[in-house]
RNA sequence: GGGCCGAUGGCUUAGGGGUAUAGCGCCACGUUCGCAACGUGGAUGUCGAGGGUUCGAUUCCCUCUCGGUCCA
């Protein structure tokens, strides 16, 4: 089934899916249109073209089908105030990152607000029927379009309006009759000039008619009919119809006010002010054209340069009008779009990172930043924040209380972007040759370089097309979670005691058992789930391995053997543990709270984990954290705790939740139920939760954070302690601290004494080399180091088997003869430990005929080692101390013969 | 979770199985009325921690810690 199959059947019986009273009390013409043949109804007789293919389209642009002129922030108050008094409850926007849904990072269609999944179902919960909704709607399919085709935006304002048919809400006709109202009455716009398409919607198993409506061929709203399911040749009627009509407010603003692109008049004062500031000349003779051209020639290209080109060719302008006015006007629309987008992103805390939708923005910032490179822009990002901010809070007051936030990151990312441009240019120059398919893949992943990268810096010419698959192989051979298929059919839900009396100790019937699975009618061990690990303890005298939850049945792996099916077993949850598990629980809301309010609104929970004796919560961040950061944040806990705040737990419907508290309360995830618990520490923090809590903040004692990574872009990793484990922690650290000071003050005492040796020897060594060049034949010994003078022309020999010296010395020692003494060979044989080392020395003459390696070979030998160096110096050593002697009776034979 | 890179005097760093480099800074002396500058000389290092291989490890291998960075 697919939407021209249901499009063709739906406008075969135009009268069953499509005519509204509207059309009747009217007189709309049903037509078909002459170029493509799409059904659609008109008030004008003369009118044989679908909007797509009509003469007048986008002839709005310079002149406006009404004599009203609404900029952005009055066409909401238009639209808005049309609604309400219509019945219509007005609400407000939700947040554009979607925490309610796992399939979506951001929210994309007015109608999201409402769908929450439960399992594989999609529902609606409508806060109020009917309503109106000023929805904030992030797309970025179109990113190449931003900026150059005068409407398509990164975000936009789809106006909502939805209605549910019953005593409170309408269906087709109360709707088109509205929408048909709001355009002629609240907007002036003739009727004559409104078309209705007949179209179809199809998604997630249902499917419906839809009435797109257009003025000179620009598409305001679709008004879709969520009415059946099922399959075309069988399909029956949903229990729970719904209108989704859904409209640009961009739009709206646009066909009232004429301008060359729908840029001009939604961004507020912020557009005219960067232009002026770039000094474009923007001649309305030379934009109206142009950009009708371009709207117009969008639908007939798909490429879009090809769509640049031929309005440059049809408008006849130079070279110099496009560089001088087109281009930089571009970079300017793109710029401000972005920023918008990133404004409302990070306000409903998205941050830019290198993963899921946070990649997104970092493109969007990489955009603007790149824009302003090319075009040498050189704008105040933070000024074109604040005039903007100032601009939307007309409509959008919350985006005030993030202000400086928004900035924050901008300008750290934008930073970042600095720096890894530095990085990647580095690197890219020290490449040689073009980088194959692995070199590619090496340098994204161990350098970050991206290939689009290389290709901008030309590097190379094209990314391979194997590239992108080769990188995903790389990251599918990770192990699957495995799927256990339990036999639970028919298995009722398991009564769950912790969330009432909590008992320690109770009695259940077995209502199934089977290998080593027990499922019992009720339970007080909590299951795994939630980052909270599960109980332990003892169901029947047998001990519990494992609890997990499969929907509502909670199955407890135990060591031996199970029950029989239908006893009663008592049972026995371990105390200690579900104790330190539950401070743990609440101390991870207690820290997320804390975190937040020291680094700001960005901060959300990105996955938390809680064992018996520690836990962790990882928290979307910008940065590492500092050894500040971090006391900031502990100061701040234990500070909630000290106050002993109760921890309240209640139950609230799902919608009435998430507009008593908002959507902060999903920190740990979508929750897949109707009706949330909601666990709260004061108004400190509120969550949805189903995990085991403590009474009271006080109960806790204390916190104490053990350790912070950050884990990857954009998210940090806390791990911490509470309760006993925090004091042991603390006690601990007390007594490492100690350990490791006594440490210090060894290894102090150490250095000292190494240096008084090091002096020692220092003035030893001269006054004993003195006394032994003071021997001009025969032999002497002083202080055990002897020296024999050869004949004239031959070696002299010094030596000693002292082990009163060391390494130092020696070598000391030696060099200083040996300066002396040319023809002198120097040998230190003494003991280290178990081992015996060598060190040799000879002068500059001798060491021509008698290598000190040479020698040191030698000695080692005999010693049972090995050694070596350069001929001047050499040392080594051995492991046999009977063969000193031996070893050097060897070297004066080999230095003297 | 995984990959890559790094850790050498106060700072920046070279090197690489055999006496640990250099620059800046520091100290002293000289030139100078003095400072800067210059010249000469000097001090400062268990080469991140622990283990292994070796006669010998800062260097090679393993483990860990810390830091950076990239990927998921």
């Amino acid at each position: 089934m697919n939407k021209k199959e249901i499009l063709e059947k739906f406008s075969a019986d135009p009268q069953r899916y499509y005519n509204v009273n509207l059309f009747e009390d009217q007189g709309f013409e049903r037509k078909s249109c002459n170029e493509c043949g799409r059904f659609f109804w008109t008030l004008d007789s003369e009118r044989v073209n679908c909007p797509d293919h009509s003469d007048d389209t986008y002839s709005f642009i310079g002149d406006p089908p009404t004599s009203k002129r609404f900029d952005y922030t009055q066409s909401w108050k238009e639209v808005e105030s049309f609604f309400v008094k219509n019945n219509h409850t007005s609400i407000n926007r939700y947040p554009v990152v979607c925490r309610w849904r796992d399939d979506l990072y951001f929210t994309i269609a007015s109608i999201v607000d409402f769908q929450r999944v439960m399992g594989s179902k999609v529902v609606f919960e409508f806060p109020a029927n009917p309503l109106v909704v000023p929805q904030t709607c992030l797309r970025f399919k179109d990113l190449e379009n931003v900026g150059v085709t005068g409407r398509h935006f990164s975000s936009f304002c789809m106006i909502g309006q939805h209605s549910i048919p019953n005593e409170n809400g309408y269906w087709k006709d109360e709707c088109v009759d509205l929408d048909f109202n709001l355009l002629t009455q609240q907007f002036g716009i003739a009727k004559k000039e409104i078309t209705f398409v007949e179209d179809v919607w199809e998604g997630g198993g249902s499917f419906g008619s839809s009435l797109e409506y257009f003025v000179r061929g620009l598409e305001l709203g679709n008004a879709v009919f969520t009415e059946f399911q099922g399959d075309l040749s069988n399909y029956k009627t949903l229990d729970q119809r719904i209108i989704d009509m859904g409209a640009g407010l961009e739009r709206f603003a646009w066909i009232t006010m004429g301008t060359p692109t729908a840029y001009d008049c939604c961004f507020g004062p912020i557009t005219q002010k960067l232009i002026q500031k770039t000094g474009i000349d923007t001649d309305s003779s030379v934009l109206v054209p142009y950009f009708t051209e371009i709207a117009k020639n969008l639908e007939l290209y798909d490429d879009l340069s090809q769509v640049r080109k031929n309005a440059i060719k049809t408008t006849g302008l130079s070279d110099e009008q496009i560089n001088r006015i087109i281009t930089p006007l571009e970079g300017i629309y793109l710029i401000i779009d972005h920023i918008r987008t990133l404004i409302f992103a990070i306000s409903d805390g998205a941050l830019p990172s290198n993963v899921g939708g946070g990649y997104n923005l970092r493109i969007m910032l990489r955009r603007i930043v790149s824009t302003m490179d090319r075009l040498k822009l050189k704008f105040d990002l933070d000024e074109i924040i604040d005039i903007q901010i100032d601009y939307l809070k007309n409509t959008y007051p919350e985006l005030e209380k993030t202000r400086e936030d928004v900035k924050e990151i901008i300008s750290i990312e934008t930073g970042r972007y600095d720096s890894s441009k530095q990085r990647m240019q580095k690197i890219v120059s020290k490449l040689d040759k073009e980088p194959k398919v692995e070199d590619l893949i090496t340098l994204y992943e161990s350098d970050g370089v991206t290939p689009e990268y290389l290709k901008e810096m030309k590097v190379i010419s094209e990314i391979p097309s194997t590239f992108y698959a080769k990188l995903s192989d790389l990251h599918q051979s990770k192990k699957q979670k495995e799927q256990v298929n339990l036999p639970l059919e028919g298995v009722p839900d398991t009564e769950l005691l912790f969330y009432g009396d909590d008992p320690r100790e109770f009695d259940a019937k077995v209502l199934k058992s089977f290998e080593n699975f027990v499922i019992l009618d009720k339970t007080a061990f909590y299951a795994r789930g939630g980052g909270q690990e599960p109980d332990h303890g003892s169901i029947g005298g047998q001990e519990i391995i494992d609890i997990t939850k499969h929907g509502n049945v909670v199955v407890h792996e135990i060591k031996g053997n199970v029950p029989k099916e239908g006893d009663t077993v008592s049972c026995t949850v371990d105390s200690k543990r579900r104790d330190g598990i539950t401070k743990n629980h609440t101390s991870t809301h207690i820290i997320n709270t804390s975190a937040r309010s020291v680094l700001g609104s960005w901060v959300w929970q990105h996955s938390a984990f809680k064992e018996e004796d520690h836990a962790r919560l990882d928290i979307t961040h910008h940065s590492a954290l500092t050894n500040d950061d971090v006391k900031k944040i502990e100061d701040a806990a234990n500070s909630i705790i000290e106050k002993s705040i109760p921890v309240k737990i209640e139950n609230f419907d799902r919608g009435t939740a998430e507009q008593k508290y908002g959507f902060r309360i999903y920190q740990g995830g979508v929750v897949p139920v109707k009706s949330v618990r909601i666990v709260s520490i004061g108004n400190l923090d509120i969550e949805a939760c189903g995990g085991t809590h403590v009474v009271n903040t006080s109960d806790i004692e204390q916190i104490k954070i053990t350790k912070t990574k950050r884990i990857q872009d954009g998210v940090v990793r806390i791990e911490f302690v509470s309760g006993d484990s925090a004091k042991e922690f603390v006690k601990k650290k007390q007594q490492d601290s100690e350990s490791k000071e006594k440490e210090e003050k060894v290894k102090e005492q150490e250095k000292e004494k190494r240096i008084e040796q090091r002096q020692l020897t220092k003035e030893r060594i001269p006054v004993i080399a003195k006394s032994l060049l003071e021997c001009k034949q025969g032999a002497i010994t002083v202080d055990d180091i002897t020296m024999e003078l050869a004949d004239s022309g031959k070696a002299n020999f010094c030596y000693s088997t002292s082990n009163n010296y060391d390494d130092v010395f020696h070598i000391g020692l030696g060099e200083a003869l040996c300066n002396e003494d040319p023809k002198l060979v120097y040998c230190g044989l003494f003991e280290q430990g178990e081992k015996i080392r060598v060190i040799v020395y000879a002068g500059e003459d001798i060491s021509k005929e008698k290598s000190a390696g040479e020698i040191v070979k030698s000695i080692s030998q005999i010693l049972g080692g090995a050694g070596g160096g350069s001929p001047k110096f050499a040392q080594g050593g051995g492991i046999d101390k009977s063969k000193k002697e031996d070893a050097i009776k060897n070297a004066k034979s080999m230095i003297i013969e």
